[in-house]
DNA sequence: ATGAAAGCGCTAACAG
DNA sequence: CTGTTAGCGCTTTCAT
């Protein structure tokens, strides 16, 4: 075992007999090194193998220079997106990245919420838990002054930096377009309305059916959790209907994906018999036949976008630019879901 | 901005006019400090919001109480699986986790090893990335004794403890179950054969071609990345073959996802004119038409059973306990895709 | 059962 | 341009 013989500074100022600030100075590039002994001591510490200690730079700084990320799933094209964009700019600056997923459940939020103010976190990015209601878990951070940047999956209240889409245009956009393929019945099924991405969805779908002087019928807006389970429920629930939906608004392209299935396997032809778009581009959008017509958005971009901000919040040190928020675009993707004019 | 306020040991220790001796000791739970004294001064640290400093207490003790974990993709629901089963054990021992993702990649492979070596990790849990051929990134770890603990995506070489499943046997039985279906060309799709994943699955495959007196034929062995792309790709150059196979075991349940697409826009029947077995039991098997027969094993379990190991040559010491392996079990799950005998 | 003191490795005044 | 010194917050002998 290769124990304990841990190279440090003073190890490598001894060596070169120069103290251990000089050390310190040359290897973080200070200005007021000669470029000669900078040059030396980076060279032997390469060859003695010396890595930095990172407790002991956190612990004297008062910084961990880590991001926390805090995510509602990790299984889904979009947030693996989002978080090659903040890897991205994160690790250009050189920042240090830790994951907490709280698989959609809003105590694993909390935990991981916890867990990252522990372990002191300089800034953090969240997307909310299916469930989360508050925000006051996310108290400690703002009272501390540290830095939060939500994404996607925000809510109303003014705290802390939001990077979104318009879901409510994008709401709108998915609902004209199958009015304009001539549905008359559209059904939304989405998800907690308590969340401000369903909420905001379901606002665009409600205004696209105003402005076309379509009904509002309750019967028509299903609210679930989006799952599989809930997704074949409601395609039950459809084929059982005696007066057929024949437009489909889903707020999520894996549930709108199940409930195509279930649907098709009930003998309904989509999209002749009834059209379906879906959301947020997922991988599942491209297999799943007829191919799902969705609303894309770039969860690179996205990402990006949340580091940076929340960069330039560690940087400027604007202490609470709460409220704001950045406003993303998306697109509709047409596919054979919902293609009844050609 | 409440800053500097951070409540320390030292704090308390005034507070309560002890030394800080103590607090550290009735904070840890150290036997020999009264139950008395343990219960005021858990019960002001609670009050004064007292947080402990993990810098600190890591640089102290020379250990992170962290596992790295490095996985070759994120946007999958076994790997998910395999993270929540991995967070369950860890969490309860109070171990705190690090993710970073290769996205198959070797250089972001090699790179996250560096960081949490850096980080100074106590132990790691590394499944591979497509292209890596070698383990020399992970000789750092190995050097200082660090446990490593590979799963599913392992190498052969006796280094670090490995948790497998039987992928020979499970390509075996996938293979069987397409000859007993009838198949009588069976052309196998799989990934980069330096992997010993695919090269077991391929085993697997031609041991059963073998005791079914099927012939090997090469043509039928494709070897690809597994990519959409690719399996787009594999899909129309079998519409091209005059001499076409009529069953396919796939390494890979998204890439027979697509595959199955391609081949049913070109007008083949599945499972009729082809039959399909997948791996893996992606979410996607069960949205695709008609619904994939794959193998399936159990990502928590894998998870749990790599953090267990690790815990113990943690707590053990035992330095090198290189080499072994530990083999979970698997299944075949029939779906429609193969069944042509009902 | 508790305290005093040293030190983990690093950085930042301050001094030269 | 470089050295001295003190201290970040915690744990751990060694005392008592």
């Amino acid at each position: 075992m290769t124990e304990k013989n841990e190279i440090t500074i003073y190890d490598l100022a001894k060596h070169l007999s120069v103290s251990a600030a000089t050390v310190s100075r040359a290897l973080n590039n200070h200005p007021g090194i000669s470029v000669k002994t900078k040059k030396r001591i980076s060279a032997l510490a390469e060859e003695m193998g010396y890595r930095q200690n990172d407790f002991a730079k956190n612990l004297r700084n008062r910084k961990s220079h880590t991001i926390g990320i805090i995510v509602h799933e990790l299984d889904s094209h979009f947030i693996t997106s989002v978080l090659s964009g903040i890897e991205q700019i994160l690790t250009e600056s050189n920042y240090d990245i830790i994951i907490g997923h709280s698989a959609e459940a809003y105590e694993r939020e909390v935990s991981n919420a916890r867990n990252l103010f522990h372990k002191r976190v300089d800034g953090l990015i969240a997307s909310l838990a299916y469930d989360t209601q508050d925000l006051s878990h996310y108290s400690s951070f703002f009272q501390k002054g540290i830095p939060v940047v939500f994404f996607d999956r925000v809510r109303k209240e003014e705290l802390g930096t939001k990077v979104v889409i318009d879901n409510e245009k994008a709401g709108y956009e998915a609902t004209m377009h199958l009015i304009q393929q001539g549905c008359k019945r559209i059904m939304h099924i989405t998800g907690n309305l308590t969340q401000k991405v369903y909420q905001d969805r379901l606002r665009g779908f409600e205004s696209a059916l105003l402005h076309k002087g379509l009904p509002m019928i309750p019967s028509l807006l299903i609210v679930n959790d989006l799952s599989e389970s809930a997704a074949i429920a409601v395609g039950k629930k459809i084929l059982k209907m005696k007066n057929k939906p024949d437009g489909l608004f889903i707020a999520n392209d894996f549930c709108a994906a199940v409930c195509m299935q279930t649907l098709k396997e009930g003998g309904l032809k989509v999209p002749q018999d009834i059209a379906i778009v879906g959301f947020n581009n997922d991988k599942i959008s491209r297999v799943v036949e007829p191919n799902l017509s969705t609303i894309q958005y770039d969860g690179a971009e996205m990402g990006q976008v949340a580091a940076s901000t929340l960069l330039d919040q560690l940087k400027n040190g604007s202490p609470n630019p709460n409220g704001h928020t950045i406003v993303l675009r998306h697109r509709l993707i047409v596919r054979y879901s919902s293609l009844l004019k050609r």
